[in-house]
DNA sequence: CGAATTATGGAATGAATGTTCCAGAATGAG
DNA sequence: CTCATTCTGGAACATTCATTCCATAATTCG
C-alpha cells in the first residue's frame, strides 16, 4: 500500500528546520516558527520527523554532515597542511566578523542544550571528536612534510585548534571586529612554529 | 513611611537567581524555578526586581562584578605577568574538566541571549573588553619585565587570550577531559613566547 | 492607638506552548 | 470502481508560561 504522497520535500524542510534552530537557538524557538519555515502543517510535521526533540536531533545530524564534510574537505584537499589549516579558520570567521553572529550550531548546542540533554550532548561531541580528528590528521602530514618540527605535538595542537574554533565562534557573536579575529588567527598560527 | 521590611536579602535572592540562570540558560528557567530557589515569592520577586528579563540582566551584572573582579586580582595580582595568566587559566578551567559543565554565564549569554537582545548584549560585551584590557596591561607589564619579547604584540595576544578562554569554557561544557584542557593550556602559552 | 505605607502569599488571568486528533483529499492495489 | 492507506489542514486540548491583582500582615509615623 503507498497512500497519498507527501507534497513537500522531507530533506529541504529539514534544512529550513535547521536554519531556524541554527539562528534562535532550541528553546526560542517555537513549532509555530518551525512550520512557518518549512512550509508544512502541523500534521505533516509531528507524522514525518516525530517532535519538536527528534526534528531538533534531525537538524543537527544534518548539519553535522555537512559540517564535517566541509571541515575535512578543506584540511584533506590540496595545499600544505599549515595553509588548509589557516584556510579553515579564516573561512570559519569569516561570517563571524560579518556580524551574522549565528555562530556554528554545533557550539551553540553544547552551550544551550547539551548541558540537560545527553542524547544531544553524544551527537554533538561525536562532531567535535571528528574535528578534532581531522585537525590531527593534518598536524600530522605537517610534521611529515616538516611543515612542523618533528617535536611538535599533534594531538595538543589539534585540541587547540579545537578550543580555538569554539572561541573564534563565541567571539563572533560577541561582534568582535574584524581586526580582533585576524588578530587572534594569527597567533593561533604563531603557536603551530 | 518605611512600611513593612523585605523579610529576605535582596543581594542573596539575586545571587541565588544567577546560579539558576548559570545552571539552565536563560528560557529554560522559569520563573517558578527561580521563586523556589530564591525563596521568596511571586509578588516579592516581581516588586523588586520587575520581570524575568530585567532579573537576568541584573543576574548578569551581579556575576559581571564577580568575574571581573576574581579575574583582575589574579592578572593585576602578584606574581609574574605570565604566571599570573597561567593561574587564570588553569583556575577558569578547573571546574571545566571536573565536568560541572555550568560553563561561564557570559559565554552562556552570548550564545544563547545576546543575538536576540541589544540591551543584554551590550552588558556582556562590556564584560568582555574589560577582561582583554586586563590581559592587555597583564601583558604590557610582561614586556616591560622582559618576560614577554618586545616585538611581541599585546593588543594580539589579549586578544587571543579572551578567544582562548571563551573555547576552553565551550570545551569543558563538552566534558572535555582533563588531559585535553591542559594540552590547550600548554599550547597557548606556548604562543607567549 | 490609628493612619499610612510597604511586603507577603497565593489566586487568577490570558497568552503561548507542544501535542493530539480527525474529517477530507489524494494516491495505489485489487 | 472500491478499499486500504497515507498525507493534509486546521481545530481542539491540556499544560505551562510570565504577569497582574488583591486581601492580609507587618512596620513606622503622628
Amino acid at each position: 500500500m503507498v497512500g497519498r504522497p507527501k507534497e513537500f520535500d522531507e530533506q529541504q524542510a529539514l534544512e529550513r528546520a535547521m536554519e531556524v534552530f541554527w539562528s534562535n537557538g532550541y528553546e526560542a524557538t517555537s513549532v509555530q516558527d518551525l512550520l512557518d519555515a518549512m512550509g508544512i502543517n502541523r500534521g505533516s510535521m509531528y507524522d514525518t520527523f516525530g517532535d519538536k526533540h527528534a526534528l531538533f536531533t534531525a537538524a543537527i545530524t544534518c548539519y553535522g554532515r555537512t559540517i564535517t564534510r566541509r571541515v575535512e574537505a578543506t584540511l584533506d584537499g590540496p595545499g600544505s597542511p599549515l595553509g588548509n589549516i589557516r584556510k579553515l579558520l579564516s573561512r570559519m570567521a569569516d561570517p563571524a566578523a560579518d556580524g551574522k553572529c549565528r555562530g556554528c550550531l554545533a557550539t551553540n548546542t553544547v552551550v544551550e542544550l547539551a548541558p540537560h540533554d545527553p542524547e544531544v550532548a553524544e551527537a554533538v561531541k561525536a562532531l567535535l571528536r571528528r574535528v578534532e580528528k581531522a585537525f590531527h590528521r593534518t598536524l600530522e602530514r605537517a610534521v611529515e612534510s616538516g611543515e612542523l618540527s618533528p617535536d611538535a605535538n599533534p594531538r595538543a595542537l589539534a585540541r587547540f585548534l579545537c578550543c580555538t574554533l569554539q572561541g573564534l565562534v563565541v567571539m563572533g557573536k560577541a561582534s568582535a571586529g574584524r581586526s580582533t579575529i585576524k588578530d587572534i588567527i594569527k597567533v593561533t598560527l604563531s603557536a603551530m612554529a
